[in-house]
DNA sequence: TTTTATTGTAGCACTAAGTGCTATAAAAAC
DNA sequence: GTTTTTATAGCACTTAGTGCTACAATAAAA
């Protein structure tokens, strides 16, 4: 997967909406499919996120709005995060803890 | 929950640890007590999200990592979106779609 | 208008994530 | 050295998440 190709896509897509040629429902159906691909992590890969970031498995359930336990299960390889909760590690390996603020 | 006093405090804190009195931990402590409370949505409200952004179901499912089936489901009120679910479609409803770009 | 394709509704069935709780250990603060 | 915070480990339960199917409603194309 090219990212630098979806992100022509994605611009050429503006453009047609923005000329009026495209509308917002089928720019839309653009914009998803260039959504950068949501990426999975390994147990230990859960933990280093949280400590790089300094916050204890407490803080980073509260910005998660989940619970110490799944926090934990997730990093002790009990449970696995599932797509919502993927999407929030990814934002935040990615972004930081602020855009969840 | 007074919004504004929150962000005093939370902006005070910033101040005390740029001074170097409050380290990166304890900051991250008075960030999560600071956090906008999430709000929880009936099954007409998160459709009324979706459809604001004028996008289709699917779409909307591919933003947030889920199933479309699920996306129905909190829209038809059969289930209930959990914590970190309830997390995005915060952040969708105040932020816009973009932020999970 | 009729057909075709997309989108949404409704319900069944299953699995695993999410959650709470407890006890213990490790680490940090005092 | 003591206390407090933080993290680990395991048990038990509930329900969200998911897939699949069939059908209805809407939109697009012929």
């Amino acid at each position: 997967m090219n990212k630098s190709i979806l992100d022509v896509i994605h611009s050429s897509a503006e453009d047609l909406h923005a000329a009026g040629v495209m509308d917002l429902a089928t720019l839309r159906e653009f914009d998803a499919l260039c959504l950068p691909p949501v990426e999975k992590y390994t147990a230990s890969q859960i933990k280093s996120i949280r400590t790089h970031i300094k916050v204890s498995q407490g803080v980073f359930a509260a910005y998660l709005n989940t619970s110490i336990s799944t926090v934990q299960k997730w990093e002790q390889g009990t449970k696995k995060p599932n797509g919502p909760s993927l999407k929030l590690l990814n934002l935040v390996a990615k972004k930081g803890l602020d855009v969840l603020a």
